[in-house]
DNA sequence: ATAATATTCGATACTTGGTATCATTATGAT
DNA sequence: ATCATAATGATACCAAGTATCGAATATTAT
């Protein structure tokens, strides 16, 4: 009934493949016409290295060789062209994190701060409906789901 | 199937009772201990008088007389005790209303700026279920929805 | 290869939204 | 009326993010 939810958290490995994901944003920004410096390049890899939601000013802190007005353009880049998402946590606190696909939401764990995607949003429908029911016309929505993940629920 | 929305938007009078809300949010507020004070009631009168979401500068500009951060101080309590709630909206501008009532979502027009709630949350049930499929317990949520609405979308 | 051109960079200053400090003032319980 | 305590407001501060602009770097054409 509800799709299943693909887990990314911090307990595993390095990062699988982050050099080709790096390249892969590299290339679709290239089609873009976005050019392939080493800054960006830079950008891209510390956001593909990351496994959970992270603040700007965190990215910043672990480039310390690039500029803060560069990381953040880079962050914005990576946003605008959907390879990046904002990711809203409890306390209103904003953070950043790589897309993986489409149209999906996020479920954070308020305790370790993992985040797991729910790749379909079954809501929509739902919501286009009340919408319409007060008179609206729906043309997008926010979701985010807070909670504790798995693992943090054991401990 | 979908609750009915209430719509609160510009296009009516003054303000239907705006004092007596006053009234009842000092005597809650004084049943928690916290003083009466003028800057405190002249806030909540700002608040109240509002028919749509806003910013906190805009409730400053308003509020001459009040330092900023008595505004903001009282724009705080009245979130913490659940007299107002935050909008964030699509450009993730962050607005603040008076709560009409518990647990709710807003649908907010994206040109007039008027907003409407959604009185029951119908989507908690398949967003607790989702969560429980990927191992998360689910202990909130934030949602809001974008769209015009039905004035907007005739004109 | 090289020059021309447009993009990107980074240092810095600025803006916006909000919080901490702290001396002064107002509140309300007694 | 007194008095401990809460609230105020001026100010300074902080954090996140953007604008500016001269210098550096990619691409493209030659």
């Amino acid at each position: 009934m509800i799709a299943a939810a693909n887990k990314h958290s911090d307990h595993e490995h390095p990062r699988p493949r982050s050099a080709a994901v790096v390249a892969d944003i590299i290339s679709q920004l290239s089609d873009l016409g976005y050019r392939d410096t080493e800054p960006r390049r830079l950008v891209i890899s510390a956001v593909a290295a990351q496994s959970n939601p992270f603040t700007a000013e965190e990215l910043c802190a672990s480039l310390p060789c690039v500029g803060r007005a560069t990381v953040y353009r880079g962050l914005r880049l990576l946003v605008e062209t959907g390879q990046a998402c904002r990711v809203l946590l409890e306390d209103h606190d904003l953070r950043y994190q790589l897309s993986h696909q489409g149209h999906h939401h996020h479920l954070l764990c308020g305790v370790c701060g993992a985040s797991a995607d729910l790749e379909v949003c079954h809501a929509e429908d739902m919501l286009r409906e009340a919408a319409a029911a007060a008179g609206f016309r729906m043309s997008g929505h926010w979701l985010e789901v807070f909670g504790q993940c798995g693992e943090c629920i054991e401990d």
